[in-house]
Formats: structure tokens, C-alpha cells, sequence
DNA sequence: CAAAGTACTTAACAAATGTTAAATTAGGAT
DNA sequence: ATCCTAATTTAACATTTGTTAAGTACTTTG
């Protein structure tokens, strides 16, 4: 059994049938460090989840690039508001080290939504998890000062303080690298 | 045929039989201004639609009143992050001026998505919906300093500036009541 | 190994936002 | 109308964060 399935199956349960043609249908792709898996200006039309590695979703404001979010094993990736609106995405996905993951075509997966109705609700159900999270997300900016997001951050994503960039995290938290290097150099 | 109705047939569109099954457990209340519609510590298990009027999301830290959103006509409200998880919610959900609205139990809800399933796939798009404005909110709070975001809000949301207390909008741009009397001076 | 680039830190100063408190204005209640 | 309260503005000062620039450390590469 794919261990995709095995994750599928713990968010939604999938009958033996569904579980079979959704496996067919998970491509796995490897990636080297630093590479876009999508790039800006592309319509969303894939979703993926990492076996191995760490993804960032990014975009460019200012002439600044900014890291939206960080992304590890078995989570969802993908461009919500590009692929529910059928537009060109304004952000990319990079990968920050060597990655393996695997990847599905939407618009197969949704062919399989009228047969598998279960299939339908996993996925409706991994959109409403990445839903919640952007909630969690926006109470965390919009309540806490950036020293306090940055050991939010530490507790829930601590993996992301060590696999990378400085500038990657101060954009993620919504400050400049400068004031990053200040709040950590506080902590000791 | 109800309003509400009308609405939802523009996000999805739904059979004769649908229609008036959902329309069957749609219930219309009213609420005099500022009564809480749901309080926080609630389990949230029922969906709100306004007719008239205007309501927020609100939670409690630190002693803070913090305004989450705020919601005008045919807007979904609800505490998502409660609903999915079938656990009590933080928030609680206040009208700002006498209101009318559509209330739907999701559990009936839920019944009829067995039956109907474009009345599944009708609330799947709701809050697919509600998924990419918490996306483009998260932009927002992330990368634009407290003017911006006010001047955002201005555009996007003109009716709060004017039915919201200036510290229902403070909160929910993420400053203080003096930061946003502050930064209204600075327009005249 | 040396050189060049990248990542991270530190410092000094500027700008934005927070805090406290007082002054003003607007609305409601009687 | 008048009083009372809540809402908003203004002011003065403290704190946080941004900006620019320099310096250190670490990687990569020839």
C-alpha cells in the first residue's frame, strides 16, 4: 500500500475500488533542491504532497519575494485560488531541498468524483484542513507581534527553522530579515 | 422563489427537487443589534446567511476584543474551524445593527447531501469560496503596512467603514484604535 | 587553496505603531 | 433641551520595526 493511500485513508475512509484507481492515478516525481515545481503565471491544474523534501508557496510584491507558506510531508500543496477559479496563479511552489513527491492531475481526479463519491469527500475534506490552517493563520498575523509569531512558528513548524533561509521565514512572518536576526539573537 | 435560493443558483446550480428541499430548511430569524447570533464556547452547527444587515466574528485574547470579520449580505458565516471539527469555537458571531437573516442546521444539511448531491457540491464552492477570501485576507495582513490595509478595506469592504465602530475595525486590521483614527487624519 | 558569492548578524538612525491620558464629539436617555 | 455616556480624536512619549550599510561567517566553485 502507497503510504499516500495509507494518509488518504486516515483523513477519509476509501473503499478497496477507490483506493485502487486514486493510487493509478498519484504520479511520483523527484526534484532537485531550488527548483520551481510550478512556476508564476501558471494555471493550477495539480495538486501534490511531499514524500520527502519541503516546499514553499511564494510571490513576488515589490519586487520583493515573499514566502506565503512552508510545506512538509504529506501536506496538501497547491494553489486554492488558482485552481477553484480556473485563473493563472500570481504565486509559484519551490522546493528548498532535494524532494520526492507525488503529483495529481485535477481534472482526472475530478473525473473520478462521479464514480467515487468518497474520493469527492477526501479531497473536500483536505481543502476544508488547509481552510482551517489559513484561519489559524490569519488569527496569528493579525494578533501577534512578530516576536510571537516567530515562537509560534518554533512550536508548530520547527523543522522550517532549520531547513530554511532566514529570508524565507522573514517574509513568511511578515517582517524583514533584520528584524529576524534581532528577535533571535534576543532568545539567547 | 426565495432570495437565498437565488444566490445559491448563482454559486452552483441546483435541480427543481433541490431546490426546494434546501429551501424547506432554510428558517428566517431576525436579531436586534448587537445580540450575539452564536456565543463564544459554542459548538458551531448551524450556517448563517444575512438578508439585511451586517454581523463580525469576534474572539477574546488577552482581555482583547479582536474582530475575526465582518460579513455583509448573502455572505456565509460561519466558525469554519469549529464546524469542521465538530468542536466548541473560540468565537463568537455578533450582529452590528438589526438584522435579518437565514439560519440552516448543518446536520439537516448534511442529511441531504445523501440525496442531492448538488447541494453538496453547492457548499463544497461556499466554502471553497470562503477558503480563497482567507487566502487573499492572509496577503493582505501579511505584506501590506497598516495604511494599506486600511485603504484595502476602504475598497473592498466600503459599508464596514461606515457601520462598524472604529474599534471593530481597528482589531481587524491588526492595529489600535489611535494607529487608525491616526491614519484617517492623514487622508483630509 | 583562493576568490566570489551568499547568508546571516550587527549597528545607527528613521519611520511606524503602541501606550497612556486628556480633550472633543456624537448619541441616547430622561 | 440637558445630562450622561460612549466613541473618536489628539498629543506626548515609549517601543517596535524598517532601512541602509557595514562586517562576519559560511558555501561554492574554479
Amino acid at each position: 500500500m502507497s503510504p499516500i493511500i495509507t494518509y488518504f485513508q486516515s483523513i477519509y475512509p476509501l473503499s478497496e475500488a477507490s483506493q485502487v484507481v486514486l493510487a493509478s492515478i498519484c504520479r511520483e516525481i523527484s526534484i532537485t533542491k531550488n527548483q520551481d515545481l510550478q512556476s508564476i503565471g501558471q494555471t493550477c491544474k495539480t495538486l501534490y504532497f511531499l514524500k520527502k523534501g519541503m516546499a514553499r508557496i511564494y510571490y513576488v510584491k515589490d519586487g520583493m519575494d515573499v514566502t506565503e507558506g512552508f510545506y512538509g510531508e504529506f501536506n496538501l500543496i497547491a494553489r486554492a485560488e488558482s485552481l477553484f477559479a480556473g485563473k493563472p496563479s500570481q504565486k509559484g511552489i519551490q522546493v528548498l531541498e532535494d524532494s520526492e513527491l507525488w503529483s495529481i492531475d485535477t481534472s482526472t481526479l475530478t473525473t473520478l468524483y462521479e464514480e467515487h463519491r468518497d474520493i469527492e469527500r477526501l479531497f473536500s475534506k483536505l481543502f476544508e484542513k488547509a481552510y482551517v490552517e489559513s484561519i489559524q493563520r490569519i488569527e496569528n498575523l493579525q494578533f501577534h507581534p512578530a516576536e510571537e509569531r516567530y515562537h509560534l512558528l518554533e512550536r508548530e513548524q520547527p523543522e522550517v527553522l532549520k531547513r530554511a533561509p532566514l529570508k524565507f521565514i522573514a517574509s513568511y512572518l511578515g517582517i524583514t530579515q533584520v528584524s529576524l536576526s534581532r528577535i533571535r539573537a534576543k532568545k539567547s
